[in-house]
DNA sequence: TGTAGGTTTGTGTGCGGACACATTGTAGAA
DNA sequence: TTCTACAATGTGTCCGCACACAAACCTACA
């Protein structure tokens, strides 16, 4: 189909007997038309199936689109840190083109910084912003300002459903529970008690990770799992001292031969204690390729990992904003990523591939 | 850094105190130049560190490149089928840029189809060809004749490097088999015998097929586990009902608990049978999210599958040609595949997320 | 009937680069 | 010295679209 050539606004305009800046106009209404010019170039177009053409186009418009991406400074967190990976990626792939991506960090332990930051932003100027929404409240105050401004944005790794992005970048995390309590199951032997270990600094991610336990939970007692005792410990904030000693407890008092750590970070700080402590016959489940985590698999200490893929979810994120803008093509509403098992013999195979 | 517009030709020129033109010669080697002048638009051209706008570059040279895609019959082959979902995407993605993508099958099982086909693909005139070499010595004759005229091609899914493509995109097959023998091994019950089937249709598939089943034994050996017996099965071709009982024979006759199959369309036909013949309790890993293999996940008759992501691997690799041809991006040497571990709990996930 | 003021439509240039064609420069032959 | 042949360089147009600006067209009012 279609062996002729690409249709051009000029081939509309001879059709339509009218100029190609009306034509223009009705592409982007823009201007006003009359009626009798405006159904012919709609007839014209139609019949043909105009289609853009996006290479002129941007060529066209010299306009450089302006893009934020906020997220927690990198320097402070591995899990951020490969997030910025991923920006920095999506800039130098972008670099040819119109775009300005512009990256802004905040403090993943202050939320007065976060209000700083976004004000930064506001200052760029920016067409639109790419956000992980860590903070709730001061993300949807953030939000209101935007929409009034008209700013439009995509959310990643963590969801706000009543922000209304044109798009959100994460993973399903009850699902993620469940994947998680899968593998913890077949690597077990029968009976066995189970701690499930949140670990984590910052308050509102205690919503998350109760669902990533709803889904654990729930793995178990749809497949009748009654053998294995699942129990919860949070550990809010930690002092490496105490925190070492506080888990330590916990798996002795509870005999515990499993354990599914909720968060990334958590995931290495929960095998350093295992691993001190010569404890490597414990199955331990956790989350994402961090270096830290990386080595504790090598090392046997983690039997499993839930990749989130921090450093794709950002990239695609500000892939989808420049489609956005530049080629006007509008991002899945949601993207959820797969839930990638990680283990000992196919990590390196995540590792060494590329980000396509 | 680079707060500056970009640098174009015309101030290259400029700087150089020559003519656009002149400049245009140096950029693309055609043309004389004098020594002087090549040394004066090279030195302007290091110290802006002068980057072409492809978007222009792409307009200003109306032309239209071609690109062959070369793959078995997707309507024979589920798998296929896949790759082929993968290149169509890809005509989607690019329809709006300068390029002419045209899919062309071969029978997958008769080789005689294939060098068919590649007269047909060489009449087409492409400027570059995606290819899946599943016949050996008909795909190295074919590669003399694109050395001969210079078409550059890219391999996927089977690799050749003594074809030396620019690019090779696929799967660690050693690394695979090992990935294979480690969620068996985790899944099954110490001590056992298991059976490797190698259920293909065509010959050739053999030599990689032996490599995942090298990678697959020396997991095994590597980690000590002497519990477990392995035995390996050829099934070179099947006859519906000879097979069924060919291999219900071997795993009653030598007591199998665990197999695991080397092929996509291996994995439901060995599904099948322990489905049909009510053997659920043993532990089956195989590959690929085909609709009958994943049937048989939900229907909890297979524990396993790696994906080889053949849809992704056609989608890349027409990618990586369009960036190649329009862009002059070179691609990776060799791309390979995460090898992704699919579950009961995590094969939705996969199921329902985009390309990226 | 002339004209101000708004509405509708058209013309022309620029975006950055590719490339056909024109022009200038130069060395050797006549 | 003049002419030829080719080497070296330059000019101008086009790619398809965006957009500023100009022109033509109406309508209403004096």
């Amino acid at each position: 189909m279609a062996e002729f050539k690409n249709i051009r606004i000029k081939d509309i305009a001879e059709m339509a007997g009218v100029s190609v800046a009306t034509v223009d106009r009705v592409l982007h209404k823009r201007g006003k038309i009359s009626e009798k010019a405006l159904k012919k170039v709609m007839d014209a177009l139609e019949k043909t199936g105009y289609k853009p053409n996006l290479i002129a186009s941007t060529l066209g418009s010299n306009k450089v689109y302006r893009i934020a991406a906020m997220i927690p400074d990198p320097a402070l967190d591995d899990y951020w840190n490969q997030s910025g990976a991923g920006i920095f990626k999506a800039k130098e792939d972008w670099s040819q083109y119109n775009v300005r991506i512009e990256s802004f960090y905040f403090n993943l332990y202050e939320k007065s910084s976060f209000k700083q930051v976004a004000e930064k932003v506001l200052q760029f100027q920016p067409d639109s912003i790419l956000l992980a929404p860590i903070f709730y409240h001061e993300a949807l105050d953030f939000f209101d300002v935007l929409k009034e401004k008209g700013i439009p944005y995509i959310l990643f790794n963590t969801n706000i459903p009543e922000a209304e992005p044109i798009s959100f970048i994460g993973q399903d995390l009850y699902q993620s529970g469940r994947v998680g309590a899968e593998m913890l199951a077949t690597k077990m032997k029968a009976p066995g008690n189970i701690a499930v270990l949140h670990i984590y600094e910052d308050i509102q991610n205690a919503v998350h990770l109760k669902e990533k336990e709803r889904g654990f939970r729930d793995y178990f007692s749809d497949n009748r799992l009654e053998e294995f005792n699942i129990q919860s410990y949070d550990f809010g904030s930690y002092l490496v001292a105490e925190f070492d000693r506080e888990v330590l407890n916990v798996l002795n008092r509870d005999s515990i031969s499993g354990i599914f750590v909720s968060t990334s970070k958590g995931s290495y700080l929960a095998a350093a204690v295992l691993d001190k402590y010569g404890k490597k016959d414990l199955v331990l489940v956790g989350y994402d390729l961090l270096k830290d985590n990386i080595h504790y698999m090598y090392d046997g200490v983690i039997n499993f990992l839930i990749n989130q893929n921090p450093k794709k979810q950002a990239f695609l994120g500000v892939s989808y904003l420049v489609n956005y803008l530049l080629f006007k093509k509008q991002p899945p509403v949601t993207e959820l990523f797969p839930l990638e098992v990680i283990t000992r013999e196919n990590i390196k195979s995540y590792l060494y591939s590329g980000l396509h």
